[in-house]
DNA sequence: ATATATTGGTTCATTATATGAACCTTTGGA
DNA sequence: TCCAAAGGTTCATATAATGAACCAATATAT
């Protein structure tokens, strides 16, 4: 493995829980040499893409990458285009909606919106990476995302967040028939507990999924009639975004959307 | 120089005139061998940093740079504390107003709003690389920013935009003492003609600035009773958006702010 | 239809850079 | 005051980066 992806690889520890990282906690995290780290931490320093806590000396994200953000957003209004449509969902549904392109080892939300007035509301950490395994968003993208991608997904071994969780690839590629047959994902409690969440792709101008919308609610609030306004809201909203980042719905989901 | 840092310059190079690079104009804009170029691209794609256009074959920035300003946002929310601020300044003066990280080579826009509605507007590119030497952003973070900072704004030759661009630094150096003093940058047609700003910094945690805030306005609307209102409605907005990300405005600023 | 130029991508011997064990320095408690 | 834990540095060795030459695919001109 090249140099430059083990430096990058460092960048993907930090997430919303773990914002901060110390040289020590480095090495604990990844195993390398402290030598190997600290000069690879420079580097990252140098670009401007990690800087440093002035009193702990703890490492954190830089500057940078709210650049490098700024500018693929003018590239591709990914996340402006998506805000719109997932706000006007959540408003409807009244629960938690997001949209999440994929990463290297899962999603990652791009915008979410809690439009739920109700008690118990689905925490939800924008930072965090959804894995491929265990949420509706991932099965869904494994089942209309590019294929590459499921062989990526599956060359580790499957962690269990639940008990219902599958760590089997069968029983992970089973879901993903199902939801490809279905035109979207549903799963119950696979990722965290009482939860429950629906989701399916939207698409951009190569022919494969571009990412993912997804409804989550309490499985105390779900119901058939719930799931079914909500794949019907999804799919609406699907359609629109999609073609608002010039994409297109491929023949067989326009059949099996409503 | 490290292999890490000269990859993620290469990501340096987009921008939001430049969003898509090819393999043979990155070889033109860099120098860079060609067998060199690719393996680094295909390491930056690799991690997700960049990803390729399925029919050009050209590069652009990837989906990973939106998780990673996802993560710095929940660490640090400068971009959601400056929105409030800029855009508050924006509705009164009715000019265009931005917030700006320093980065490598010069100033990155966090934000900005246009609070204008009158006849010229201030052309303004989110994505665009604010030159330290030739913007009042850039002289104001010179002046109150790290003193590391001047150094390597310094150790290239000073590109000229305008006429009146200053490309000696004696001469930049000149106009960084007169903005200490005056606890503001002011800037004319440095950068592009007709058009002249005012900035100030503000502050985070650490001693010295951590970005700024600039109003720019067209050259035909400046007057010294605007420039003074700029200046009162900047000193406000750095005062709050300093306080809001734990920072401290210094002492002698306090004193030349109104 | 055929030649030519341009772009993206690959190979492999050479060379420069990355690596990590051991060592030093600073900081913050017992 | 000592000790432990964290950040950081050094330098011989091992490994990965480099770039000239080459190949392949596509676009453009003849």
């Amino acid at each position: 493995m090249s140099t430059i992806e083990k430096a990058l690889g460092l960048l993907e520890l930090f997430s919303g829980m773990r914002p901060e990282i110390g040289l020590t906690e480095f090495k604990r995290l990844t195993g390398v040499d402290k030598g190997t780290l600290h000069r690879h931490l420079t580097s990252l320093k140098n670009s401007g893409f990690l800087e440093q806590n002035p009193t702990t000396k703890a490492y954190r994200l830089g500057p940078a990458v709210l650049r490098m953000a700024a500018v693929r957003e003018t590239t591709v209004p990914i996340v402006k285009n998506a805000k719109a449509h997932v706000d006007r969902v959540a408003k409807r549904v009244e629960e938690l909606v997001h949209a999440a392109l994929p990463q290297k080892n899962g999603l990652s939300a791009i915008y979410a919106m809690d439009g739920g007035a109700r008690g118990t509301r689905v925490s939800f950490d924008e930072a965090e990476i959804l894995p491929y395994h265990a949420t509706s968003s991932g099965i869904a993208m494994l089942a209309f995302g590019d294929t590459a991608l499921s062989k990526s997904a599956f060359s580790n071994q499957l962690e269990a967040f639940t008990a219902a969780t599958s760590t089997a690839t069968s029983e992970v590629e089973k879901l993903v028939e199902e939801a490809k047959s279905a035109g979207y994902a549903f799963s119950s409690e696979l990722y965290e507990a009482e939860v429950c969440s629906v989701a399916l792709p939207f698409f951009g101008q190569n022919g494969s999924a571009m990412g993912t919308l997804a409804i989550a609610t309490p499985v105390t609030r779900m119901n058939e009639e719930r799931r079914s306004q909500f794949i019907a809201e999804l799919a609406n909203a699907s359609k629109n975004l999609s073609q608002d980042i010039g994409g297109q719905i491929p023949k067989q989901l326009k059949t099996l959307w409503p």
